[in-house]
DNA sequence: AACAAACTCACCCCAATGAGCGATACCACT
DNA sequence: AGTGGTATCGCTCATTGGGGTGAGTTTGTT
């Protein structure tokens, strides 16, 4: 039995296009829709290996189709088809669950390539996209913009696991007050007022 | 000019064919070394444009190369070539500012293509790889395992931003009061105790 | 119609915390 | 010898926040 794929995009020409490209590679495209607001049945009746998704569609647009196709059957590896490369639009994909996620610019050799790399249990992803992808895990390079001495990052760490002031000292064999004190100078140095804002900007910029 | 490589790779054999390789492809090998405890000097004098940095070397592992490297030279590309595949170690390394980790069963055609795609500022990963990389954005699948209402959801958006409760109860035109209430009853399915274990949580676990 | 869940608000008590003052000591650098 | 940064500790005061309890309203489900 061959590969299954169901294709999303609003563009007829394109569209069919995809189809007839992927059936002459030996692909079986059992759909092909102009908008995906029927995607989780879709998913379930036809029970597709790859969903090709576009995202600026008429109605509910890819991301929310990811998503419905994930929830509905998490097994179908589901691969972006856009021109989008904002940074909102693609960790929103992601985050819906998006196996894979490739530029209209990709030339059908790669698609290809990209298909058969999400079924072996891959992530195709154009470079720019890969490398943004990356990107989100080295902010630490600019994790010390912020200098903080040695001992206010140990204290952060204790606070970003949600600890009390109390319990940090404890931890730390220090007094109440000297935690205290170096939580006042660590809010400064973030331009924070509280704790929890501390702990929001330390996790979110992954200062730590 | 031709594309400059450093090879760290404490397998003799391996880096020796690794450097023997790529030269017969054209590239230009300006070094290759059996550990990294010089790798920013390294990377300083000779400038190359690619890294291909084992992780498990004598003295100093990749890891540290990778920081080292990145710190005296940031537009150097450094990609990992490991046996390694644990999610530790990825995390690790992409922290550190890898530009690309491929497993060392990548056939050297992949190789090649590999050091190409970071030159064109890709991140070439091993499909395993790449997969794990983006299962972390995904995690909002687990999302509402703890069950939280839509509002509490609202609530707890407004909090993991750092806001105080008297500001969020104003950002929702909301009383005080109730948005404890809603703190409360979020605490308590989180198994939390307090504001700051709940950001913690939440953003830890990408709960929202 | 009955019931559960979610949403809303209120009151009390007291612990936790941030702001704003300090202080001493150590160390590196000039 | 002085300067600045870090680390340590102390105090008061006002605000914030968490635990407990209760209760009215809406909404959806059975």
């Amino acid at each position: 039995m061959g590969i299954k794929i169901v294709l999303f995009e609003d563009n007829d020409r394109l569209r069919e296009s995809l189809a007839y490209l992927l059936k002459m590679n030996g692909y079986e495209v059992v759909g092909d829709y102009n908008q995906c607001t029927e995607a989780a049945n879709i998913a379930r009746v036809y029970e597709p290996d790859v969903v090709l998704m576009d995202i600026d569609m008429p109605g509910d647009n890819g991301i929310k189709g990811v998503r419905m196709i994930k929830e509905a059957r998490p097994q179908t590896s589901v691969v972006m088809y856009t021109v989008f490369e904002d940074d909102e639009k693609l960790f929103e994909c992601l985050c819906a669950g998006a196996n894979g996620y490739l530029l209209k610019k990709t030339p059908p050799a790669k698609l290809f390539d990209a298909i058969q790399e999400v079924l072996e249990g891959g992530a195709p992803m154009s470079p720019v996209i890969a490398r943004k992808v990356l990107n989100t895990f080295q902010v630490k390079v600019t994790s010390n913009k912020y200098n903080l001495s040695p001992r206010e990052i140990e204290v952060l760490q204790w606070l970003i696991k949600g600890y009390s002031i109390k319990i940090i000292a404890a931890e730390m064999s220090l007094a109440f007050d000297t935690v205290r004190s170096h939580l006042k100078n660590i809010y400064q140095k973030l331009h924070v007022n509280c704790g929890k804002e501390a702990i929001a900007k330390a996790l979110s910029e992954r200062i730590v």
